[in-house]
RNA sequence: GCCUACGUAGCUCAGUGGUAGAGCACUUCCUUGGUAAGGAAGAGGUCGCCGGUUCAAUCCCGGCCGUAGGCUCCA
């Protein structure tokens, strides 16, 4: 037998027998090592652990804690579900079951439905399996033979997926006891890899994703290499409920629903209002410096705005139904862009009013479908940070980086870091049916866009098929606490509606020219941004934003009329006061005020009223000592004007 | 919209085929207390809504509304 020399990541090589599987070169670093050793890359090729490696090679032994390692473990953990199910319920058919982060699902086609104590019934049963520690085998099929195996099995839904596999492509399938099912792979060698895991929840989930097709039952579930990644995870789980904005919100008495009013229709509590007002604050400094007009349009217009504009051909099913007015039908505007369009067209244009800014935090109403409503982050009702920006060809790029830098200005001061930018494309295959039949300014028009992120060094990605209708868009994505993916702000390239419009502006040389439209709403709607927000801080708002800045506690009602004193003056300067003048203990008022994530405590009791000052204590910080009221005020003053970033647990 | 679960006081949650309970919050009184809960009393509910079964329904059944976890969608 001839020798193979195997390339570690440490660069060390060693020498083995030809067709030493991964398995075996972890039995020869250490028994531990063989025993978490879950998956191998072989020269870059994730492979199980047991193929035998025939020619030099440079090889990676993945554990279950590496990511590739723990994507094979949560694929594995589908399949034993999957043959749990199949032995509980052998009238059931398996479908798909993939790995995602920190999580696999697996969805079933079966009788009835899965309930909490079936949850329980398939983990124990699961646990049997893996602790008989059954080998894996993998089994390499030509399409007949993968046909054949699962018609007679009676799994028509991956006889479905094998009649769609490209005819060029190996067929595999993993099987275990006598479980089988058509996968690519890798997976771990034996049920007994497979410890640490736990079924989350159940749902249902449609085949292939289609609300056409037939509704199948989804169990999600997660493992880990270790106990006590399991436990962090689960733990986490929680901790991110925490953070909910819909939990929050309500705590803190930021916003509502109420079932008379109507479902995603959020009510505005007053500490809401406060935040919403400081954010329009923001928007319009912001907006003011970078040359915007402001505007205001009606909520309701006639039907034919928006036939023209082409939203009602392609988004009716989500508009708020049309109202008879005097025999004309009226819709409550789902967006502003087309009365923006008009404000624009008001009066003649030339190059001298180029580039045309203009901007409204406009309500829109969307008929969003009932099960898409979530808390703050997908409501009925929005207030959008919109704008519209008309200018030539020739300002486009200055204008769309100015756009671009607005976010970043917004996502400093919020300190948002964890985002991702994306360049959402046409389809081409869908032009004059999802987008605007105009495919040489498509292309143009990404073009332009590219270079202009380009050459402002912006980080992007790009998605195909994504666009608007209307043109290629920027959105910005971020997590809410419980993960769910939400666009934050967006930033839209339109090259083909002020056309319809009939918008234009008299160029430098006397000719008449159509401007580019840009859309963009860096601060999202007010809805979602607040939720966002809330999720972000975790409730603890910077003081700029707190609806209280300052809790003044007196410590006994002895100082209560110096308190109110305190409490005049920092109201008069513009500062968010709260007096606790309850006939409480001052560990009561404190701990009230730390529940309500109040940044600021002024407590006063004789000492400083005697000397003027007030006790300051910062929530996460604790006592800081007397200071001079004054002195106090001057600094709160200057950290609200500079919107200064939050202290959080960590400093 | 679809699948599943849930809906009891302002909040968090017990509970029962004979029309309801706790803690916190609230009001009043006592206490005047120095950095995360002082004490007492009181008030507060058409048990989501509508219908059915029953002598009797908050509880069982059906429909609706709302919320949650997903699926689908997102100008």
């Amino acid at each position: 037998m001839s020798n193979i020399t195997i390339t570690l990541p440490d660069k060390s090589i060693h020498t083995y027998d030809s067709s030493v599987t991964p398995l075996d070169v972890a039995e020869s670093i250490g028994p531990q090592l063989a025993k978490d050793t879950v998956a191998a890359s072989i020269n870059g090729a994730l492979m199980d652990v047991t193929v035998p490696i025939r020619e030099d090679a440079e090889l990676i032994l993945h554990t279950g804690s590496s990511a590739e390692g723990h994507e094979v473990l949560l694929h594995s953990t589908a399949h034993l579900m999957a043959q749990t199910v199949k032995m509980l319920w052998p009238g059931s058919q398996i479908t798909i079951g993939p790995a995602i982060k920190n999580r696999f699902y697996y969805d079933f086609d079966i009788e009835g439905t899965f309930s909490e104590d079936d949850l329980e019934k398939i983990e124990e049963k699961m646990r049997e399996i893996a602790k008989e520690n059954l080998p894996v085998f993998r089994q390499e099929l030509d399409r007949d033979e993968a046909v054949n195996l699962f018609k007679e099995r009676g799994e028509n839904y991956k006889v479905e997926i094998i009649e769609q596999i490209d005819s060029a492509d190996p067929i595999s399938a993993y099987g275990q006891g006598d479980f089988i099912d058509l996968c690519r792979g890798p997976h771990v060698p034996t049920t007994g890899r497979i410890k640490h895991f736990k079924l989350l929840n159940t749902s249902g989930a449609y085949w292939r994703g289609d609300e056409n097709n037939k509704m199948l039952q989804r169990i999600y579930g997660t493992v880990f290499s270790t106990k006590d990644a399991l436990k962090d995870y689960l733990k986490f789980l929680e901790e991110t409920k925490k953070r909910d904005h819909r939990k929050l919100g309500k705590e803190l008495e930021i916003y509502t629903f109420d079932e008379e009013v109507g479902p995603g229709l959020p009510l505005w509590l007053p500490n809401g209002g406060i935040i919403i007002d400081e954010l329009e604050a923001l928007a319009k400094e912001t907006e003011t410096r970078h040359g915007y007009h402001r505007v205001r349009t009606p909520h309701l217009t006639k039907g034919d705005l928006y036939q023209k504009s082409g939203h009602l051909d392609l988004y009716k099913d989500a508009m708020y139904p049309a109202m008879d007015v005097d025999g004309i039908e009226y819709y409550v505007k789902p967006m502003n862009c087309p009365h923006h369009h008009k404000v624009y067209a008001a009066l003649p244009k030339s190059y001298r009013d180029l580039p045309f800014r203009i901007s409204e935090y406009g309500t829109c109403y969307r008929y969003e479908k009932s099960g898409q409503l979530f808390g703050l982050m997908r409501v009925r009702s929005m207030q959008m940070n919109d704008a519209h920006i008309y200018c030539s060809k020739a300002d486009f790029d200055s204008e769309f980086m100015d756009v671009c830098k607005m976010y970043l200005e917004y996502f400093d001061i919020f300190g948002i870091e964890k985002y991702e930018m994306r360049l959402s494309l046409h389809d081409p295959e869908a032009l004059g049916k999802k987008y605007i039949n105009e495919p040489e300014l498509w292309v143009e028009t990404e073009n332009a866009v590219r270079k202009a992120l380009l050459d402002g060094g912006m980080n992007f990605s790009e998605i195909p098929g994504e666009a608007a209708f209307y043109g290629p868009k920027i959105d910005v994505q971020v997590w809410s606490a419980i993960g769910k993916e939400f666009t934050l702000a967006t930033n839209q390239v339109d090259f083909a509606i002020p056309k319809r419009f009939g918008l234009s502006f008299t160029d430098v040389d006397g000719t008449e020219q159509t401007p580019i439209c840009i859309h963009r709403a860096p601060l999202s709607t007010h809805e979602r941004f607040i939720g966002f927000l809330i999720e972000h801080y975790g409730g603890d708002f910077p003081l700029w934003l707190s609806p209280t800045q300052v809790a003044i506690l007196p410590v006994s009602e002895k100082t209560q009329s110096y308190a109110k004193i305190i409490e005049e003056n920092f109201k008069g300067a513009g500062i968010r006061v709260k007096l606790d003048d309850r006939p409480e203990k001052i560990g009561a008022k404190i701990r009230q005020a730390e529940l309500s994530k109040i940044p600021v405590m002024a407590i006063v009791g004789e000492k400083e009223t005697a000397n003027n000052t007030v006790s300051l204590r910062r929530r996460f910080i604790g006592d800081k000592g007397a200071v001079e009221s004054n002195i106090l005020l001057e600094s709160l003053l200057s950290e609200i004007k500079q919107r200064s970033q939050a202290y959080h647990e960590n400093q």
